[in-house]
DNA sequence: CAGAGTACTTTGTATTGCAAGGTACTAAAG
DNA sequence: CTTTAGTACCTTGCAATACAAAGTACTCTG
């Protein structure tokens, strides 16, 4: 077990709400969202990214149409579907939870133990 | 997908996060621990916890000690290593880390599209 | 000794992040 | 025309792990 496991371990699970933040910003295309993840700081890759906009996109969260590029294949832009959006206000109070309940688990001082 | 779900993939990797923690606090055996988390309504159930604090061990974050009980058999009270205690430095970084990636991604606005 | 309560453990399954490799389109260079 | 580089999408196989469910074992009470 090493940090970088560690962190990977912390970024599974939150990579669907980020994905679903991006969208919300703006509708983009896949290796787009991998350059806005990879600004935010959060890594993410191919194998991982195509399987989870499938995912959500076969859960009825998002949508997609395609769209010329002017160098290059054309490219499937992503975009929340009203669904999606419902459930990205879910996600947003379950983040608000978890969120707290770290900060309060954090907060506690450890005893001394003899 | 639900949102249980989604949760539920939230609480993955920071679990690992969590428990360190709360034996940071002070050192605890794990029905204890279950009972500690769901105060923090973070629910736990047994065929996870046990997993998890036995790699965590077989890693040389954690300790063991058997203690009697006053009732009922023996508890394993585990403890956080001297490497478990700079292990968990290393996650205190990684989830302010991501913490502050979340915050910058919900704060940035949707844009109108035509 | 039977039953209830507590505690620890294991097994099997499903999910999913990721590395690696593959397909396809465009444009520029040889 | 062929080759190379750049961009984009997709799939396969593996490993990690949360969880449900079932199992083992100790202690106390009646």
């Amino acid at each position: 077990m090493n940090i970088e496991n560690a962190k990977s371990q912390m970024r599974k699970g939150m990579l669907e709400y980020c994905v679903l933040l991006l969208l919300n910003h703006r509708p983009s295309y896949a290796s787009d969202i991998i350059q806005q993840l990879k600004q935010a700081e959060l890594l993410v890759v191919e194998g991982t990214l195509y399987p989870l906009l499938t995912r959500l996109k076969n859960d009825g969260l998002l949508q997609y149409e395609w769209q010329e590029s002017t160098q290059g294949p054309p490219r499937k832009y992503y975009a929340l579907s009203r669904e999606g959006e419902q459930f990205l206000e879910g996600l947003d109070n379950s983040w608000t939870e978890l969120s707290n309940t770290i900060n309060y688990l954090k907060n506690i001082q450890p005893e001394f133990h003899l």
